[in-house]
DNA sequence: TTGAAAGCGCTAACAC
DNA sequence: GTGTTAGCGCTTTCAA
């Protein structure tokens, strides 16, 4: 840092307090001072000292960004996805995003990220289900949370959660304006607030059509939603019905393990089962056939989570805010109608 | 940032000079006052103001981290594992890293990393190839750079890289240890460094084994190392010989496109043509059949890198280091012993 | 071996 | 509308 605002403010004959107010766009500043020092500071190539702002400002200017490790390291960009959102946003904000993870069974005993033991953040931004120990060991530490794609069950949080009701209907609508009566839902995680309410879109659709909801035709088991529990679950599903003729599944990831078994298992997708999946994670594109499925925008959920943070540091909004963000259907090539004299 | 160096050394009975002493772990203090401040600091839960700090000693306390968007956002996790080294090394150190990405395509016109303008950053860890520009546009801030995974034309960076001659030469010896003789190299993005060394190892082991070198073998275009690229320069190779029995694919992501298109081409793996990738990435492993590959280890390369950085900025050794990160071949199903009556 | 004090670059209260 | 100045929390001479 070699300029520094003395600098700027013998160059520009005024007060280094004058040169503060102009940095912080402060009202009581006459439009030609402001404009000439602005001049000298883009000329001097001058960036005000984090660290000096800091010091007096008691802030530290980061947002930490917390993701379980498997999260982060998931082979679908989910997470990164989000994590880009965010980092976009910051971009236009004064803040850096420090980013780590914390181990998936974060329990007592784990560290907390050193950001917060070394309070060097002024918020937490946490994306995607984090343990419940690691909220309640966060709140001692009185630092604002925001949550992505994750509600935790106790405590008044603003967060971006993606209309995932919505979701649900819409894809299970999707199968049964193709003509489909026999749906499977392919689920794991039972507790993940996510993907009960996935759930709860289907059974709402099925509802809504005078279509039955068959237990069998739900696979719903605290198991990963990963490409192998889709597997497994799939595997479940076909063995208990002959009848099922399309799948929904909570997650493109497990959607991409059902098309496996199904391939595995010699039946077509989508003449013999139509599959739908739920996130619209990027490798959908190269599956074979290409997966329909619901689109998340990821990268909005970052930057709107972004902004509330920036927000409630300005405390320009007291309450938490709960921010919806809507989904899309894409139907692709892995859903088609009912081919007649089956279901 | 509640208490203060003045509390710790007020409880401590001791000036805030010595409290500082005693945090920088200074030789002229003596024992007795060293485990005493130190008492006081734990009581206290003391920790010091990077803010404060960083204002005196002119550093930023940060190291910057730049990827590309798309090696980022890429579905296998090889640049996540890489970042993720590097940030567990730095929980171990004072500083804290700010990942960015930056546009695939960086221009002349595409703006900087904001901690690189604003100064933020004490040095900046590149992973993965970037443009030319990037670097040269960045040789101006004088900030120290380090590679990984990636070493630039021009200029002497210290930089941490995989053994990937060694890794070429071990995909290809495996293959020919299994009796094949008519292998091809799937290859893309032809000026990429660590292809070339690939593609040598690959070259070399032929040699070595007095194999020809067939110029039909070999695939080596200027296009994406992606799943996509990988079927389609496995369409092209296999369309023109009829002879290929195996394929040593410059990355995973391509072995996996190639795979595809074998099996769409009711060419099996590894009966008729065994497969083996390169990096190991983690979907290899849900592959059918699991895929062969060279293990790269992510995570050791980003920790490397980030110790690299730390001396670096201790000025521990001023040469511009290389560090070769070792390879291992990891034989899984896709490949196989040629069987007899073919080749 | 330890303490006193200056000063890093900035903001904000107060003075003009 | 602008300048003066104290002070944020720390490190680092220089004295003792």
């Amino acid at each position: 840092m070699r300029t520094t605002i003395k600098d700027v403010a013998r160059r520009a004959h005024v007060s280094t307090a004058t040169v503060s107010l102009v940095l912080n766009d402060h009202r009581r500043i006459s439009a030609d001072t402001k404009k000439r020092v602005l001049k000298v500071i883009e000329e001097m190539d001058y960036h005000p000292s984090q660290a000096a702002r800091g010091l007096v400002s008691q802030h530290t200017g980061n947002i930490g960004f917390i993701l379980t490790e498997d999260h982060f390291l998931r082979t679908e960009p989910f997470y990164t996805h989000i994590f880009l959102g965010a980092e976009f946003e910051a971009r236009k904000s004064p803040y850096f995003i420090l980013l780590t993870t914390v181990p998936t069974n974060f329990s007592d005993q784990s560290p907390l990220p050193r950001f917060v033991l070394q309070k060097s953040v002024d918020a937490i931004i946490i994306a995607g289900k984090v343990p419940d120990i690691l909220i309640n060991r966060l709140k001692d530490y009185r630092i604002p949370l925001v949550f992505i794609d994750y509600f935790p069950g106790s405590g008044e949080y603003p967060c971006v959660l993606t209309d995932n009701l919505q979701g649900g209907l819409l894809a299970t609508e999707h199968l049964i304006s193709c003509g489909h009566e026999h749906i499977a839902f392919v689920g794991g995680d039972i507790k993940h607030p996510s993907i009960r309410d996935r759930l709860l879109g289907y059974k709402m659709a099925l509802e809504k059509h005078n279509l039955p909801i068959v237990k069998d035709h739900i696979f719903f088991k605290e198991m990963p939603t990963s490409k192998e529990g889709g597997y497994q679950a799939t595997a479940s599903l076909i063995q208990k019905s002959k009848q099922i003729t399309a799948l929904f599944s909570c997650n493109d990831a497990m959607a991409i393990g059902a098309m496996q078994y199904l391939k595995e298992n010699n039946i077509r997708v989508p003449k013999d089962i139509s599959v739908i999946g739920f996130d619209d994670i990027e490798s959908d594109l190269f599956q074979d056939p290409p997966l329909s499925t619901i689109r998340v925008s990821k990268i909005d959920m970052g930057s709107e989570a972004f902004r509330m943070v920036t927000e409630l540091l300005q405390k320009k909004n007291r309450s938490p805010r709960k921010i919806i963000i809507p989904v899309e259907l894409v139907a692709r090539q892995s859903t088609c109608r009912l081919s007649t004299g089956k279901g």
